[in-house]
DNA sequence: ATAGCCGGGTGGTGA
DNA sequence: TCACCACCCGGCTAT
């Protein structure tokens, strides 16, 4: 399992999330933050509010300043709100119409989503599974419809041909037909892929590309990099 | 006051969302939608399902699938997730990770958050107040989201290679980081894909006989109806 | 989506 | 070299 970092303002010390999140094998790292209280990386935060204080910050209108701070400073950031929701709107002189509108508004104007969890373990689950997103190495994995015979050779090619790029079931039948296996596509030059009924000059070109690119690791940075620099807004 | 007009899917008449809006003074107007349930304009959407639904969506991948559209239909879409939200992770009994993980996966990804709300009326309240937003006088946006980019060129890669026999997410990332290209996996010898850890002689071969191995139509009986069914998700 | 199980390949160890 | 075995990985199923 990869190892998650995350920065931490100091005043969300005396709450216990950050300890869950350490138990999930999260690195946790404290430093005073002027805009959110949980940085995922370089553009994607958090500020965690208990019902209490979300409700107090809609009434004097310190929530849509915060909010348009977020996403100023972050291009991906959400509030997490913790506690008995039931309690916020009841708690609103005008009811839940203000409600709404205040996570309305919030989620239309600044592009920043509210979640809602009832406790701090929960605050904490619900971070480390945006951390794992935003930090997280791909592992989108392929999976098929149905299975009529997966484990045919003629189906798993045309499984792996029809993974190419801008190549769908019709075309990856046709690729395979006419070029017969595997190796035979990958190697094809633009020409020779062109002549297929439905391929282009174009996509040929693109497809030959394709296959040549060298695979370059993805800098999701290495971690150490810009530990400094996260959060200093 | 202004008035506002919203799009409904037909098949949400049975619900009483619709009335609560007209209630409103929202102009509804319904039509045969195939994305999303309420189009609030041009660029925004949202879609609704109760408690039940939603789980079910997330166990068989559905809800990423809906996301996935809501997202390249508009420009701003969220869910409205209807009912007891203890159901939904109390029957998804991970330890309510999966819920968490699937709410971070729809916003992270796709930018499409989720909003819990209890019946139909709040639903409607909360729709209301999008609307007012969307429509209204005042149209100060100020969030643009860098659409995540989802097919960057490494992951196309490895979204390839991890269709190959026998690789998953952990082989696909080394083949690609030793040998580079995908042509140069497909073109490498059973030694050179040896050379890789986890890749042993045998799976080597088998990969190498793989690429190389002539396409052969399968004939089904009942005719080749089923060819195009084979599907990526 | 996540957790967990299973079957099998891999690669190291020691004979 | 080979047999053994612990571990890892990929594939599949279930809550």
């Amino acid at each position: 399992m990869q190892i998650f970092r995350i920065v931490v303002d100091e005043r969300e010390k005396n709450s216990s999330v950050h300890l869950y999140l350490r138990n999930m094998g999260v690195r946790v790292l404290f430093r005073r933050l002027s805009v959110a209280d949980y940085v995922l990386s370089g553009d994607c935060a958090v500020e965690r509010k208990n019902v209490k204080d979300f409700v107090k910050s809609i009434i004097d209108g310190r929530l849509f300043d915060q909010a348009y701070r977020l996403s100023q400073a972050y291009s991906r950031s959400s509030i997490i709100v913790e506690g008995d929701v039931k309690l916020a709107y009841s708690s609103l002189k005008a009811g839940s119409k203000s409600f709404w509108g205040a996570l309305a508004y919030v989620w239309m104007v600044f592009g920043v989503p509210s979640f809602f969890t009832l406790n701090e373990r929960e605050t904490a689950e619900l971070i480390h599974a945006l951390i794992k997103h935003e930090q997280g190495e791909v592992k989108k994995r392929i999976y098929i419809r149905s299975k009529p015979k997966l484990e045919s050779l003629a189906d798993r090619q045309l499984f792996v041909v029809q993974s190419f790029p801008g190549v769908g079931p019709k075309l990856a039948l046709r690729l395979l037909k006419t070029l017969g296996s595997i190796k035979n596509i990958v190697n094809a030059s633009p020409a020779e892929l062109s002549m297929i009924e439905g391929l282009g000059r174009q996509r040929a070109i693109q497809l030959v590309n394709f296959f040549n690119s060298m695979y370059r690791e993805v800098s999701r940075d290495s971690g150490q990099v810009k530990l400094d620099d996260i959060g200093v807004r």
